[in-house]
DNA sequence: CTGTTAGCGCCTTCAA
DNA sequence: TTGAAGGCGCTAACAG
């Protein structure tokens, strides 16, 4: 039941530690009968090294710690998927937690993930807390954001980011609208406190101001953006009625929720109301949604995030990373049509 | 940069090495004074214990792995949350992976979590090849499958498992379609690898033939049950043309599927066709979907895995653990009709 | 090519 | 109440 050492193998093949240790681990110097027995040994035993005594000896564990809001939101499902695919391409591993930047127990996470002596910290939110809370301990560990850090809090040291671009996106989604002859809409789902939304927010506003169409903004008060909150915003103003002929939703999941709405209202997408989300979840390509959107280039963030977060680890002096801006793209689908 | 260690703490608090180490693991014999002094220290200079030499020491790590297929089927999402809840009430932690038993390269993701040396092993699968899957690894380290084992494969040893009655699920749902007045049905994405899939299906024809209704069936033989899969056997089905009233999925993400070509081939559900599906992940549970189905007692069967797991980790003398069995419960929504 | 030694950070006897 | 010593399993530096 115990677990077989290396020490163990050593004393059946005869030789030392060392010997068992370097032969295990392909490095040079090992005659190759002697490498042959001791390889033939472990695999007869079954035996595995410990990566705990291994890490502990090599001050290092090749683990990176990622913590997302919440699994259950396909868009952070995707991504952790991406993540661990970029991760495991460079030889390390993932360790998943779950966990808010604002909630008050945040930092036991952290602790967590340090006491673990992960390589770096990936931190996906868009929270206002976020930046603070990373530069707390970004002396103690390579951490990188995921998400839009508020501007305000760009003040030195700048911490290492990877962000869509929020304020295009939005800007483009009233472009889109607008282009498509849509001059009342709503904006539905924002959420104050995700810098992410608000930056969104701000770009749609921007140019509904400077073209010269009407938004009216209903913001989501609670705090998870899924197709519920979605559902339940979309149906309050259904029920009170409404003059707009379309809706931009802050994301796509709201914008399902507005989509579950709708049908209960036989409100019918796009004839009668144009929907606009945000992200490109899987969801929302399915042949009954084909729901138009912004694509977030998901394969891309994840990538860029785990190599700037890894290249920091590599070298000792931390150095200042410049915080890394994609675009989204729009993506046309079946939800919006030509008023 | 280097993480601060026991032996720092020690030094300046003028104290040795194990006292630090009573200190911080509130043992007792350690005077009211000294412990306040060490513990004041710890905090001002943001001590973190290295889990990694901890574990390597106590010979356990307070990890468990969990091995499951796809974390992008809702299903999975929902049960890793419940798994974590559940793991993290007992004072460990969840070592998340991908990987499917059926994989040929999947005692990599073994061999990996058992490098770790976590305390056990979940594994998240209906395949054939789980059983004896484990049954390679249950000798090292406390496992436990979650999933329907294949009878064939109970053979001693028994290996634990936690496991939905899809037999009496299938019974259940063929019941309640007969019940509802269907005389002909569909039982859509059947994939026969999949042990659970398989019993569900063997208990839906079970009553079929005893209460004499006709079911035509199509089986899945994409490797996934995602909604594309049930989207395109659907498709197909209403391409060719039907006779029947209703349509049993084999899982929830199948019958989401069906939702979609239905609403494509303007199928309208359930007044022209009824719809069961099986698992009720939480989009079934959505306004605009209100899926009828079996819904699987998530809850509980995470939480009787980590029970079941943790306290075969708690007994050195490995025994035999009687499989455990949970019973699935139909859920009336509004996808199913009497006709 | 191989063995010896020391140390990674922590915990746990055994003495004092 | 405290300290010294040894070990958890592995790696790396230095000898031979």
């Amino acid at each position: 039941m115990e677990p077989i050492t290396i020490k163990d193998i050593a004393r059946m093949a005869g030789v030392s530690c060392a010997t068992v240790s370097r032969a295990i681990n392909g490095a040079s110097g090992v005659e190759a009968g002697t490498r042959e027995r001791i390889l033939t040994l472990c695999r007869q035993h079954g035996y595995r090294r410990n990566l705990l005594a291994r890490s502990l000896s090599a001050r290092k564990t090749g683990l990176i710690g990622c913590i997302l809001p919440d699994l259950n939101n396909p868009l952070f499902a995707e991504l952790s998927l991406l993540l661990e695919q970029a991760v495991r391409q460079r030889g390390c591993h993932l360790l998943l937690c779950h966990g808010l930047a604002e909630d008050p127990d945040i930092s036991q996470v952290f602790d967590y993930l340090i006491g673990h002596r992960v390589d770096g910290i990936l931190l996906v939110s868009s929270s206002r807390q976020a930046p603070p809370l990373l530069r707390r301990y970004m002396s103690r560990v390579p951490v990188l954001l995921l998400g839009s850090p508020a501007p305000e809090s760009i003040s030195q040291p700048s911490i290492p980011a990877v962000t869509v671009d929020d304020l295009a996106g939005g800007r483009m989604a009233a472009e889109y609208l607008y282009g498509l002859g849509h001059r009342r809409v709503v904006y539905i789902g924002l959420r104050l406190h995700n810098h992410s939304h608000v930056l969104r927010h701000r770009g749609f506003l921007d140019v509904a101001r400077r073209l010269g169409f009407s938004v009216r903004t209903l913001s989501n008060s609670t705090g998870l953006s899924n197709i519920m909150a979605g559902y339940h915003l979309a149906r309050a103003l259904f029920f009170d009625g409404f003059q707009e002929t379309a809706i931009a939703a802050a994301c796509d999941t709201v914008a399902l929720g507005v989509l579950s709405a709708a049908a209960e209202f036989h409100i019918s997408i796009p004839e009668e109301l144009s929907l606009l989300g945000f992200d490109n979840i899987s969801y929302a390509a399915l042949p009954n949604i084909r729901l138009t959107t912004l694509a977030q280039p998901s394969a891309d963030i994840a990538e860029a995030a785990v190599h700037s977060l890894l290249s920091q680890a590599a070298q000792s002096a931390m150095q200042q990373v410049p915080p890394i801006l994609l675009s989204p793209t729009l993506l046309p689908r079946s939800t919006c049509r030509q008023l």
